[in-house]
DNA sequence: TATTGTTATACTCTATAACTATA
DNA sequence: TATAGTTATAGAGTATAACAATA
């Protein structure tokens, strides 16, 4: 492999390493763990405070209907709270829970520990760092995108 | 954000990234393109050489019944041919056929497009160089954990 | 009319269980 | 018995279509 900027094979390798690592990690996942779109979506409604479906959708750029059935999920675990909104009866506000906060906060997320087990023994420090200074590009892109 | 290596941080930030991009690439996937996990073992068969679908399945973590699916949608396409092992009449031996060559080599994927293209729109040449350092890592990763 | 949300249905990718054929 | 592969079934995550309630 050269050391030009092949974009081209970046956007190949990615795709197909993307789907291995979600294989991993979806093996990894214990009883009881929230699946990668709840914490993905619990983490949002913490980030950016209480949500309608609509908005929360748009952002995760899924349908609202997905993001809905996500939602009934952590509701039904008592991580979120729905109220109504009283400017306008047709939302649904939906605002993050203390045991929320707990789960958010807490390391109770097996696939994680998995990733970081695996990236603390096959990786260098120095490797350490360039992964380090991927991930707010790829943050960066698949907000983008 | 510090810039310390917080492999913790790290591998939190991943999981939820990877399904971010991992929707944009289903969403950018047109008719008749290959997806993902096809893409994968298409190009194993053609880097690895024939091989079985148990053999196949191990090298891609997944079972033999879900490599199964992906291969018949491949065979269903005329992109790999299934012939018996003559030595062994339980295996059935998988390999490329030259209409899967010409899927693999050309630019037939609309999700790697569009990620090149987002890539290209995002970054800067330096920016390109940090993500293509974090390929192989995260390829070795994948392959490892 | 347009927007918010829900219910119903279907597709993809994965898994496990149970089976057949061969070694 | 053990291994290779297939068929049947189920669950997660996504989609679209159709609907009700509200603006």
């Amino acid at each position: 492999m050269s050391t030009d900027l092949n974009v081209e094979e970046i956007a190949s390798s990615l795709q197909i390493c993307f789907s291995l690592l979600m294989r991993r990690m979806r093996q990894a996942q214990e009883s009881g763990d929230l699946t990668v779109p709840q914490i993905s979506a619990l983490a949002r409604i913490d980030r950016d405070g209480p949500n309608t479906v609509t908005a929360l959708a748009k952002a995760e750029q899924i349908s609202p209907q997905s993001m809905g059935a996500t939602l009934n999920a952590l509701e039904a675990r008592g991580l979120i709270q729905r109220s109504a909104d009283p400017a306008d009866g047709r939302r649904v506000v939906l605002s993050i829970s203390p045991a929320g906060h707990h789960v958010l906060r807490g390391r109770q997320n097996a696939r994680a520990r998995q990733l970081e087990k695996a990236f603390l023994a096959e990786f260098t420090t120095s490797e350490l760092g360039q992964l380090m200074a991927a991930v707010p590009l790829l943050e960066r892109v698949a907000a983008e995108m």
